[in-house]
RNA sequence: UGGGGUGUAGUCAAGUGGUUAAGACAUCGGUUUUUGGUGCCGACAUGCGUAGGUUCGAAUCCUACCGCCCCAGCCA
């Protein structure tokens, strides 16, 4: 048999190569488990995307299941707004978990029993060196640890100073329950890592319950464990915690044995992708909000008009591997316009109009042409739009001096109006140096946008109808910042940001049709680009558009080419 | 100078001793077109971090070297 990779013959990522191999070996009882487990302490980016999409669809693929688990364990640092937020994001990508909706937060009474078991094996111990002192004797990269003093206190004494820290007796900072493991481990996470810290604050599921938390290293095994999570998929820099996680894992006396596998996490060129970075954008007002339709987050790029198909697409087209990499973001982009252009409903709206008056085209008719809703799709159908003597075209689709190959709309040229006539510009109006309008005769054989002696016309013009269109703003997006890698050159990541990221048009002249569209409708405006409402900023009477994604244009090229 | 990873095109990424080194994005040509969009066709690694070695045969095995990433939170 040959080796004629079909379409259904797709290369399996490293992850899926694990899982067949496991199910083969029979080492799997109940079927694939795998599990997304946000912080619920801010929003989800497209980073996040690529994770949840390999859990979730590795999950399915082998007919197992995902389990959305908050990582609760920080009452210091989270919120319960943030839960519905990632709810909804996840939602929105298409991907179902219910019933199985978890927190870290259900375990803490296990996770404080097997605390106490380790304790009474002589595996943990109650540490009251400062925190400096825990770094002091941790050692370094280069030199081993020291044990600490309290490395050998008696197991009953460890049993009561952990149930007095339990009962808030002691103040934060105090004193840390550790694992006994290997102080001079040159796994820096091996040596006696913290596995309880005292923190004093009320937990928004808990309250006032605890006045310890258990550390992520701790609490994530076992939470895999008591879930019987099989594959226990993260990112790169837990590489190093593996070892301790499989201690867990072994000591902590559950039967399940949940297995961690790292894969690299995404890096996208002009876009920064740090929790920080994204909380100082929005704190500085560099942006307004983590919905700004330019931030790279699932809320921005729902507002912005991205589809979960494409975004989906995107996080599949990517790849999962173990190197480290940067994306091209023009993949996104790619990934995206593949999909609009599939479904988008094609509309005529003019961003910068220029009014065009037919000379000879009767004062008071007006008549409608039929016009397809998507080229790509005969079954969306057409609408009709209505054409009378005075029209918006685009500024620039008309110039007084064309340079070579520009084959729109110039003095005694002829061009064709997308779905109605030929016009020809017969005259120009100027105030100084501006064009205020420009006159045409349009040919009524040509009524439909083609001609019975069949003569071709290079330049096709969308337009609008001035007394039937309807005013909007129109925001025009485009890439936050100006370097691949944003701060790379001066450390500051501020310093490539893009101040041309946003134009608003508030002059711009559609269809009616854009009064009636779905909040989640995507439309093109035909030779512009994609488009969708503002969820937040449009009203009936003035609509608002975000621009998804410009479509490609061969002229821009050509214009920077030939230096115009 | 400890430990753990990782190097295949401008960017992702398959490839696991014998293939012409997949595919996608980007780029560049051509073509179709009532969207300068879309579609279609073509070009794009004598080469797999480098140098040796093993082998009839190496991106795949061995050795050494080099680059890059992660780790010293009572964050996740």
């Amino acid at each position: 048999m040959e080796k004629t990779s079909t379409d259904a013959e797709v290369s399996k990522n490293f992850i899926e190569k694990i899982i067949e191999k496991d199910l083969e070996n029979n080492v799997i009882s109940n079927g694939i488990v795998t599990r997304f487990p946000p912080e619920p302490n801010g929003y989800l980016h497209i980073g996040h995307a690529k994770a949840i999409s390999i859990n979730f669809s590795v999950a399915k693929k082998y007919e197992g299941v995902c389990h959305l688990r908050f990582d609760d364990t920080n009452p210091a640092k989270e919120e319960l707004a943030y839960m519905e937020a990632i709810k909804k994001d996840i939602s929105w990508l298409g991907f179902k978990w219910e019933p199985h909706e978890y927190f870290a937060s259900d375990y803490f009474s296990a996770i404080y029993d097997i605390a106490v078991e380790l304790i009474k094996q002589g595996k943990a111990y109650v540490d009251t060196l400062t925190p400096e002192q825990v770094r002091e004797y941790r050692g370094t990269l280069t030199q081993p640890g020291k044990n600490s003093p309290d490395r050998d206190r008696p197991i009953e004494e460890n049993l009561e100073l952990f149930e007095e820290m339990r009962n808030g007796q002691h103040a934060d900072g105090t004193m840390v329950l550790r694992a006994k493991i290997d102080m001079s481990s040159p796994n820096l996470n091996m040596r006696d890592p913290t596995l309880f810290r005292i923190k004093k604050i009320d937990h928004h599921r808990t309250g006032d319950t605890w006045s310890i938390y258990p550390m992520y290293d701790f609490t994530h095994p076992i939470s895999d464990a008591i879930e019987g999570i099989t594959h226990s998929l993260c990112s790169l820099e837990f590489e190093d915690h593996r070892p301790l996680y499989d201690w867990v894992v072994e000591n902590s006396g559950l039967q399940a044995t949940p297995h961690q596998y790292e894969f690299a996490r995404l890096n996208l060129t002009y876009t920064v992708m740090s929790k920080r970075l994204l909380l100082q954008l929005v704190k500085e007002e560099h942006v307004s909000g983590w919905d700004d339709p330019r931030m790279p987050t699932l809320s921005a790029m729902r507002r912005r008009g991205f589809s979960p198909e494409a975004i989906l697409d995107f996080t599949e087209k990517i790849g999962v591997a173990r190197a480290n990499s940067l994306v091209d973001y023009a993949l996104l982009e790619h990934c995206v316009r593949e999909d609009l252009n599939t479904t988008a409903l094609r509309i005529m709206a003019v961003l910068d109009p220029l009014k065009v008056i037919i000379d000879n085209y009767p004062q008071d008719s007006e008549e409608w042409f039929e016009a397809e809703n998507n080229p790509e799709n005969p079954a969306a159908g057409t609408r009709k739009i209505p054409f009378s003597k005075v029209i918006y075209i685009e500024k620039d689709d008309f110039m007084e001096n064309p340079p070579k190959k520009y084959f729109r709309l110039s003095p005694g040229k002829e061009i064709r109006l997308k779905h109605a006539y030929y016009i020809t510009c017969t005259g120009i109006i100027k105030d100084g140096d501006q064009i205020t309008e420009i006159h045409c005769n349009y040919d009524p054989e040509s009524r439909g946008g083609s001609t019975p002696d069949g003569r071709k016309v290079k330049g096709t013009s969308h337009w609008v109808s001035a007394s039937h269109s309807i005013d909007c703003e129109v925001r025009l997006y485009d890439r936050l910042f100006t370097a691949e890698i944003p701060g790379s050159r001066t450390g500051n990541f501020l310093d490539d940001i893009n101040h041309n990221s946003i134009k608003v048009l508030k002059e711009c002249k559609a269809e009616s049709l854009i009064r009636e569209l779905a909040s989640d409708q995507h439309v093109q405006f035909l030779r512009t680009g994609y488009f969708c409402i503002d969820e937040k900023d449009s009203t009936p009477e003035f609509p608002v558009f975000n621009r998804t994604i410009p479509l490609r244009d061969s002229w821009e090229k050509l214009k920077k080419k030939m230096g115009i």
